[in-house]
DNA sequence: CAGTGTGACTGAAGCGCTTCAGAACAGCCA
DNA sequence: TGGCTGTTCTGAAGCGCTTCAGTCACACTG
């Protein structure tokens, strides 16, 4: 039955149609300047006539020895984005970066080998400079884009040698925070973190864990908090890490943590999302936003500005992330080199979720 | 300066270095089975030796005519999965599936071109079967699949020939929503959507609209609320359609909808997130879920058990939808024809935000 | 000892394309 | 007419791998 199917069409099958060279084919495609506009018109007619999609990806790549497309690594599962809207708009800045340069994205997400994709994904993807997006920092997928000598640009990451590098003021960004809520005067905080480690602990950290910490940014960000406390002299500040970002888990933190006579008059979050799920839990608790206590979360994505109360947080330019990673990965493509990292600017913006501590 | 860089291994030269035929060390990666363990071992250490990670995955690709990815088109900006955590959902349970047999997910996002990703992209993608997510009707991007002949599985979107489905009863999971709306003796309702065309149309939906709505979903939600109504005697109802599925775009169509002494007792959603818009509306103005106002929504993400009060909903099986994509995708690739559709089970599912009209 | 497997390895074709050095030819100027 | 410059098209090499029909040597049978 297979026998008289005809075969896909090929270069070759319009070349002998049209009775010329192969090579003027491939031209009529991409370089539209090397044959006369007559002829290569007489070839594009013949190609839709015989059903030819034109060249072949991988063939096209193999003899490029690039396949235009730029890998992007997990250090989640993906289900994980729909809790944190920063990596879905990290993402989106990406593709659409990627995508208006005629490039694929290859999703390599994570959660499978420490944190990270499986480096078996990673040997097999069709890329040819990949992206690494929060991964931890022994994620063994590291290693295997290292083995393939594929350029790299990691987000959200510790230096690694030899890549490229968009990065974000985390602890800064974090100490901002916290500067601004002692100088409302508190003193009791609380700070709710996501994970430190791919490991799915939940729960009160002690400090052996955090110093223990392998994801940078919870890392960055909670050093942020912690350290700007110490200065002013606040010490002994609880740290509860949620295994996720999705808001149920800090909204159970949240009411631990809200709850006794000396509870926080601040919570210090690592992500707004946290922080909803704190807000939350205030409401759970019949606490009062900002009055009763004092809220503030990291990232500004679009819901902190309609939450109830509007939240007070750290903004980071997401859109721009992903586009920036997209820009060096696609100059890599180009054979540029890493050259220094590109730090985005964190600003505070205060809303009415923090207040004076009266 | 390039000069002297040492050029890339190939299996040739681990083939040279070991003093073995180039085939023999293509065997030792893909059948272990056809040379001796000794020597296969060798092989191993000499290319781990020599620094080579492996055959090159295009090179391989185009040697055996797949390449080992499948590509993922959606009918929508990426940045949409963190308003619409079904989306990401659903491509969790794809890529895992995907994954977990070695395979790679190209991603194609849409809002290009009449919603889909750019015809171009398409041609270009390495993958050799597609699977298409809610799509507009009339995307290019659909037509574009068809020219290389890929095979390909639709999700949420009408039949087209030759394709693997994977369909969710949304018409009659609708109809129950109504329906248990009509039995709590409900007889003024308001529906929200989304998006009905991807051209970014927002606000009250005349008829007409309604009748050109080129996305499955929206359509068949819609119609199954409408229908069921309208078997009840119920007409006239109005129908706002919001140009996302983000919760502010609803929040507000909410306020606008259940203003006025003959507001609706209950409103229809096209998805929770929608629902949680319409919540938060009917809290702005002042007005109790349920006993004032009733909400239901579609989908049943994690969110609706949380909300407040806890949202009745149309349950879809999210991640088995990705999941079954996957499969049929797979099996596609492997040759397979595609098979009658697959048709995923919807159920009500009734929690707190629904109440006896009194 | 011829005959027959069998396990281990190889040669060469081929996947579908790009690219580059050149061939063929026309037009132009002196 | 002869040399030159351009334009248009071609031949062939090569991208890095898989695969299949063998070849070869070696043991095992009767």
């Amino acid at each position: 039955m297979d026998v008289d199917r005809p075969r896909k069409p090929t270069l070759d099958t319009v070349a002998g149609a049209v009775g010329v060279s192969r090579a003027t084919v491939s031209n009529a495609y991409n370089r539209p300047d090397q044959l006369s506009a007559a002829l290569r018109e007489r070839i594009l007619e013949t190609a839709a006539a015989l059903g030819y999609p034109g060249p072949d990806p991988v063939a096209r790549s193999l003899a490029t020895r690039h396949s235009a497309a730029v890998a992007f690594m997990l250090g989640q599962q993906l289900s994980a984005s729909f809790s944190d809207p920063a990596l879905s708009i990290v993402l989106d800045g990406l593709a659409s970066t990627v995508d208006g340069h005629d490039h694929c994205l290859v999703l390599m997400p994570g959660g499978a080998d420490r944190g990270g994709p499986r480096p078996q994904t990673v040997a097999r993807a069709q890329a040819d400079v990949v992206v690494a997006y929060s991964l931890p920092d022994d994620a063994p997928a590291l290693a295997a884009v290292r083995a393939r000598g594929l350029p790299m640009v990691v987000i959200d990451q510790p230096v690694l040698p030899d890549t490229a590098r968009v990065e974000v003021d985390d602890a800064g960004g974090a100490r901002l925070a916290a500067a601004h809520l002692l100088e409302l005067g508190h003193r009791r905080f609380a700070v709710v973190t996501f994970s430190l480690r791919p490991d799915g602990g939940n729960g009160p950290a002690s400090p052996a864990r955090l110093a223990e910490a392998t994801f940078r940014v919870s890392r960055d960000r909670l050093t942020g908090y912690l350290s700007e406390l110490r200065a002013a002299g606040v010490v002994d500040v609880p740290v509860w890490e949620c295994s996720g970002s999705r808001r149920e888990l800090s909204r159970s933190a949240g009411r631990t943590l809200l709850t006794g006579d000396d509870r926080p008059t601040a919570v210090l979050c690592a992500s707004d999302e946290l922080a909803f799920g704190v807000l939350q839990a205030a409401r759970d608790l019949g606490l009062a936003v900002p009055e009763d206590v004092s809220v503030v979360g990291f990232d500004d994505v679009p819901a902190a500005e309609h939450a109830e109360p509007p939240l007070t947080t750290v903004r980071q330019p997401l859109v721009d992330k992903g586009r920036h990673a997209g820009e060096l990965a696609l100059r890599l493509l180009d054979g540029g080199r890493p050259g220094p990292p590109t730090r985005l600017a964190v600003t505070l913006v205060e809303r009415a979720s923090t207040a004076l501590h009266t």
